[in-house]
DNA sequence: GTGAAAGCGCTAACAC
DNA sequence: GTGTTAGCGCTTTCAC
């Protein structure tokens, strides 16, 4: 009202081309740094008298200003970006990890930016051809990128914080979340012998980057239980679904089967499953079949697919807190913690007690 | 060698603290501007020798320059991110399209920032609570977000290009790239005509923006082939899976149950599927199936699941190639377009001809 | 209490 | 050919 009389009308077409600072400056009829210090609520003591400080937050309401995230993270303020570097987005697996993220990263007030890893074909990429750095807080890594050698020093030198999850047996080179691969392997491999079965195959994917840490718990349980493992039945796959499909048909094809199957993840053992469906071998009756991850899937798998939980939305949450406290605090990253969470077994009906052998009964 | 002599050794530490244009500058002897001008490759028609230009070309490799984003983003240059709307990750489709979305993107440099709907609670979100518009370049809206009419509106007005996939029925407010949903169903109910099945129910997932002209296409086909939808071969589906797997158990339970149930979607047929294993219904002897969407699962599923293909990889890819079109051109944007693509029908184990009915033969 | 001014890293006029 | 200069929008001393 006794305001400067040079503005334009008062009803401004809102939110139309880019409100700064100064546009909020010249409408309330104060400087340039008072606008600041007020949106930004007191950086420092400096009390404000109430009027000026309503005036400028109704101007800046009506006009719909919005901070322009370049100029502030130009100087250094945090771009509320979190980076995430996957293989695959559409391995459910990762779908789902990635989902969790979002939401854990929504709540907090920031997004992710993928960092996508090409199939097997490029060779040596390197972390800006993945994700430009410089947009990220901080990096999350999910999966093992050993194939990856150059963006993995990348990221080592990288002046954020990285955290890592689901890398397996590999050596931390970063803070890391991950599963307990070899004690899940170990209590389905357990369940399976509690149901009386000794002949005992698995199914592995080995895929790039892929984790070999349940495959060497399985040859090491059955080195210390079943006398190791049989010629055969330990089956590579080298794409989940398929693979483990074509592994089963090898299996049933020994002199000698396995009365049950683990697998390394759901995604094999759902194409394990969909083998012996297809050869008219009924699980579980004629074999039983153990999973690893527990995704959606494997509830609605025929039959259901007893598999170990893994506890996703757990890791991921742990992961994004460390992250953020990296964030906050760099020199907690440096002594780098490794944190396990343990996996449990959801019995389901893909695991019985195994078939007679022929010739007994 | 001949140059300034109060720098630092000459094997610096590349790559520590952000290396600006002034570092490079300096280094090389040259102004700010010269660097400027050689690192952008001649910006106009300005001759540089090409000993200043290796010199400072060489400098900048030698300190590990890399331009800093926010500075340039600053004066309005691209930030190469495309931001990406989504209701839900898990969801094996999306993740697909994600997937694809993702190899797309970075194979023209752009990188994917995600805006996450989180779940039905969230009444009336706002963009930037999902996105942060300005550091995205164009915005991909996946699905249907009708029961987010401030989201909606908010990017109308955005200042940038946004596309929208997979719309379905509803009225383009944005340039979208879409399947035939209304043919993709027809086609399958064609084929289970064709079989002989005239008993034919519909499992239909009924999401939070979930897409109804899938159902529509059904409820269409059946009245003007059929004779209508009979009482309760229509069935809504709060949740993929389980919805499909009570579907058909409300469905098997009718005094006229069907013979064939189409679903709008595979994840619901996986959970049709399910409820029939568990319901000990045969299929296809007994109930023939047909899915939608063609994902990865579809083939594993046992029985295999016939369904009707998506062509994701060409939706997603027709997508990004608008969205780079406006982002080049705004005014193309303005005649919004709609492109869409067809399915196709995948015959697999799920279907086949109806038992004859009880009583006959 | 509030304003002026410098500067984050970069680009683009405009001089010399 | 190359350097100087003025911003991009914002934060942050430092004066008044």
């Amino acid at each position: 009202m006794n305001d400067d009389s040079k503005t334009s009308p008062a009803t401004e077409r809102v939110s139309s081309a880019s409100v700064t600072l100064r546009d909020i400056a010249e409408a309330s009829g104060v400087s340039l740094s008072t606008v600041s210090r007020v949106l930004n609520n007191a950086p420092s003591r400096v009390p404000i008298p109430a009027g000026t400080r309503h005036r400028i937050e109704s101007e800046a309401r009506r006009l719909g200003y919005r901070p322009n995230p370049f100029a502030r993270a130009l100087q250094g303020a945090p771009t509320m970006l979190l980076g995430a570097v996957v293989r695959d987005f559409s391995d459910p697996f990762h779908a789902s990890a990635i989902e969790q993220l979002a939401v854990e990263a929504m709540s907090r007030g920031y997004n992710i930016v993928l960092g996508h890893i090409r199939g097997r074909d490029n060779e040596d990429l390197t972390l800006p051809s993945v994700l430009e750095p410089r947009q990220t807080d901080a990096v999350l890594l999910f999966g093992e990128m050993e194939d990856q050698p150059r963006l993995l020093s990348d990221l080592n030198e990288a002046r954020q914080p990285v955290v890592a999850l689901w890398q397996g047996a590999i050596p931390a080179r970063f803070p890391t979340v991950d599963v307990d691969e070899r004690g899940g392997i170990r209590i389905g491999l357990e369940h399976l012998v509690e149901l009386g079965h000794r002949r005992i195959g698995f199914a592995s994917a080995r895929l790039p980057g892929g984790n070999p840490a349940r495959e060497e718990a399985y040859v090491e349980f059955m080195s210390e239980h079943l006398g190791g493992v049989p010629d055969g039945y330990l089956q590579h796959c080298e794409s989940s679904m398929i693979g483990g499909a074509q592994a089963i048909e090898v299996m049933l094809g020994l002199e000698d089967p396995p009365t049950a199957v683990a697998c390394s993840t759901d995604a094999v053992a759902v194409g394990v499953s969909h083998g012996a469906y297809d050869k008219g071998v009924e699980v579980p009756r004629q074999l039983s079949i153990v999973g690893f991850d527990d995704l959606m899937v494997a509830r609605f798998s025929n039959p259901a697919l007893t598999t170990l939980h893994m506890p996703t939305a757990e890791i991921v949450a742990e992961a994004v807190r460390m992250a953020l406290e990296f964030i906050g605090d760099p020199a907690a990253a440096a002594n780098a913690t490794l944190k396990v969470f343990e996996p449990t077994l959801v019995r389901r009906a893909s695991t019985g007690p195994p078939r007679p052998a022929s010739g007994r009964r």
